[in-house]
DNA sequence: CGGTACATTTTGATCGTTCCAATCGACCAC
DNA sequence: GTGGTCGATTGGAACGATCAAAATGTACCG
């Protein structure tokens, strides 16, 4: 069997050994690789042949390197953990993979410093482009720092604060945060609830501003007032949401309803009220937002807005593989709407 | 402001611009970088300076290229939207952002052959090691065979098929899977319960079998007999799940309790059973198994077993970091224990 | 037979970094 | 003045691929 060139060798496999091995130059080789019709019939036989025999595989970064090319696209992510950016993730990486990209994975646990770090380390590896969801909090004009403007971006789900954000030519995926909200609270309005709180959420992160500007405009045009005490703020999680929970009843008049910032804080909501004998769906009506897979499955079922996470993840990388098509074309902000899924926990008010 | 060296060029900054700018070699700068005591402290904060000035980032590729090293790590799981697979991918790349290694992500979505081109991709661009969870089916003979001896390997969760696993230098982190479920079907027992099903999950897969030997282990110590009919396959989703659901009752005796095979499959089971009028919880009894976060919040709660996937996560990275730095160690195969977590979805049965 | 066309292959430089050996100036000792 | 040591810096060859241009060989034509 063994030849003097062994196939499971401890040193990596390069085109110079198969080229020294079938008696070609390492050219050839690498237009053998590459399919190019250049090639003899003959010699491509000969040197596929080889590539199996030696076990090469391909190394891409060399490839790069020369070509001036990436082969990867980042994806930075302010919170894994929640199934809603892991479906996200999942889109992203189905459609990368498809179009021959590799996903370079960060997550940030919603720390403006983490992103800060992820970035810089990930931007080392030189991706072709970014699609980021930004940790609560961050400014565009730190990150225009440090990714600076050869990368190309995609922001998903959040925009970033700071003036510099409008000028800088990011595209944009965002869902119709306001509209999404309207159409909860209207829904509400339309069982019969007046007295309807905004739960969850912190009002420095752009989407629950504009959750709850979707909320005001449904209550101002059905003609209702809101109590200020009416807007509880939380982190959003489950956790955090449960624990806020009471703050809905300390001064009357105590809401019989509540438009959440997302489902994650929804479904902590609805365990908070669980825990003070108060029961979603037939005491106290409850809205979420995103649709995640539990939503389905809590008692109740919650009443949610639909985002489709995994197609919003392919969607969000087809719109990084056409600006890397055309890196000219102007910035485009893409706002996709967002459709009511009406469930258990939507109820009328316990006097109606 | 406009020196010759435009700080916005559209070119990439490179090592010799830096170098140009401030009239000193490459090398020097390279050594800058790389924080060598070597230089002089002048020449070091010219450098530094241009650095700064020329918005300079590293090419990592270009320099693992040359010193033959690599700084990320494949990430390869079966099912990333799982929310137990996002919690183990934070904590794998929270551990390996700690230690300087960048994370490729690769989503297989369960099928053996989108996982070897996952792999084959990936290993295109010379990871480190690599982490897999393996999709259903998989075989240790043709995953050998697409990454070679050269690159290390953590196994996750589950076991590869076929012969070629046992001899295979992988290391291994794996749930106590037997045992896990065998508290779980103690736990049933001892709440008086004597027809006991063994629900859901695939009978090829390695967990599965561990899951199901761990149930009959616990039914045979207590002297119970096990009907043929209390065994039910399904996929390991909660739509499956509750698909199979009627499965259970098509013959006589009828179970009143089920060991699932997971989370996923018992709260779809749970939904399955609530749209037939048997509430789990009061009527049947219901466990799962990895404690994901919506198992808490379900109604009723889930008993499950813990197994703290993000620490999993953060562990499997551990390992594998371990064997980069020694590469001749034996291999290991850890099994982390797990804990059964009481809620309400266990109960006795409904004569007692 | 020389010239030209064509198909196939090779040579050598290059991508951005690191490594190795060599260099340089300054200083000191003999 | 020669040689040696030291700190700081440098030139040039790598790493594994690609690219442009040049070099083969072969065939055909007038």
């Amino acid at each position: 069997m063994a030849t003097d060139s062994t196939p499971h060798a401890n040193r990596k496999v390069t085109l110079t050994d198969i080229a020294a091995g079938c008696d070609v130059s390492r050219a050839t080789v690498s237009l053998v690789l590459r399919g190019s019709p250049l090639v003899n019939k003959l010699t491509r036989a000969r040197v596929e042949e080889e590539l199996r025999r030696q076990g090469y595989v391909y190394n891409r970064a060399a490839a790069n390197l020369r070509r001036r090319t990436s082969s990867s696209i980042a994806l930075v992510l302010n919170d894994l953990a929640n199934p809603f950016f892991a479906e996200f993730a999942t889109g992203v990486d189905e459609a990368l993979g498809g179009a021959g990209y590799v996903t370079l994975l960060g997550s940030t646990g919603e720390s403006v410093a983490r992103e800060q770090a992820v970035l810089g380390s990930l931007l080392e590896h030189d991706p072709a482009g970014i699609i980021l969801s930004p940790a609560e909090g961050s400014d565009a004009g730190s990150v225009l720092r440090t990714i600076g403007l050869r990368t190309p971006m995609v922001l998903f789900n959040r925009e970033l604060g700071g003036k510099a954000s409008t000028e800088a030519p990011w595209d944009r995926l965002m869902l119709d945060n306001q509209r999404g909200a309207r159409l909860a609270t209207e829904h509400l309005i339309a069982l019969g609830q007046r007295r309807i709180a905004f739960f969850g959420g912190h009002a420095g992160s752009s989407s629950c501003q504009q959750r709850h500007a979707g909320y005001v405009e449904a209550m101002k045009a059905a003609g209702l007032t809101i109590e200020p005490h009416w807007r509880i703020e939380s982190a959003p999680n489950r956790v955090d949401a449960a624990a806020q929970c009471g703050a809905l009843f300390f001064d009357a008049p105590a809401p019989t309803a509540a438009v959440c910032y997302n489902d994650a804080v929804a479904l902590g909501l609805m365990l908070g009220l669980h825990q003070r004998g108060i029961r979603p769906g037939r005491d106290f009506a409850v809205t979420g937002f995103d649709d995640i897979a539990e939503a389905g499955l809590s008692a109740p079922p919650l009443t949610t807005l639909a985002s489709t996470p995994r197609a919003r993840g392919r969607q969000a990388a087809e719109l990084l593989l056409q600006r890397l098509r055309d890196p000219q074309a102007p910035a485009q902000r893409t706002v996709v709407p967002v459709q009511l899924v009406v469930r258990g926990s939507s109820c009328p008010p316990p006097s109606a």
